[in-house]
DNA sequence: ACAAAAGATACTAATATGGTATCATTACTC
DNA sequence: GAGTAATGATACCATATTAGTATCTTTTGT
């Protein structure tokens, strides 16, 4: 049960290093920073900024900005972004097997437990991470 | 963030199944009832065995019984087995990399959020999800 | 022109998950 | 006490996800 993954975990690191920062940071200055490798720090960069959380620049003193405040930034977003569907329990049993699915009890508390994790996610914004 | 894994949600059938009958259940009844692949079902239960969860006879007309008390069984044990330490977010910074780590406001929050999680999980026990 | 940045894309490695296969052991039944 | 129907133990295989590399292209300030 592990809620966020590395790369989000470090995208959030970025995102929060870069919203600190008042001019365009670079790859070189991130992986400085936070410690990651070089080449994975570039790719988790390139998804956030065509995602459209982060703006780039090309070119010689190019790098990243925030393109959204960080208040309208929210860990879920990330989330979503590199774990995909951050989607409610599935039930693995078949459709028509499952004696009593749509009252599946289990299916009822597990998708009441994620829906109180998924809420809280929700609610956390870059700012803040930031402020704290 | 997929609470439960496979295996957990099969074990849990398998025990709230076993949980309803009065005498012991065998593999075969349980692939029939679950529609589950009978090795898979058989290395499951193995398991559970082994964790003292469940009781198993062996020989003809063998099978097997719940261990423990429905009362006395909770989800988040039968988690513990399939899906390890069913853990708090780990940092993936390493300790003397993270800016600030201790304080770290991700790290906290997300520890939050799991400790709910846990919290709920820990009081669902077998007998809550045969009743209902 | 050159250098230093990001963009794009394809590939590889490691780990976790979801299974199979097979042989050994036990115990009821005849 | 032999046969059969159950579980125990163990080793192996397949697939998906996660984590990370490599390489070549494009842009742009100097």
């Amino acid at each position: 049960m592990k809620l966020i993954t590395r790369n989000t975990d470090y995208a959030l690191r970025a995102i929060c290093y870069i919203a600190k920062q008042k001019n365009v940071v670079t790859v070189t200055e991130l992986v400085r920073v936070l410690g990651v490798p070089r080449p994975f720090m570039r790719k988790i960069l390139q998804q956030l900024s065509k995602e459209k959380i982060l703006k780039s620049y090309k070119g010689q003193s190019g790098g990243f900005k925030l393109k959204l405040f960080p208040e309208k930034i929210f860990i879920i977003q990330i989330m979503h972004i590199f774990q995909g569907q951050v989607s409610l329990s599935e039930c693995f049993l078949k459709k028509d097997i499952c004696p009593n699915r749509g009252k599946c009890v289990l299916r009822k508390k597990i998708r009441q437990i994620e829906n109180n994790a998924l809420g809280q996610l929700r609610q956390i914004s870059i700012a803040s991470l930031v402020k704290g």
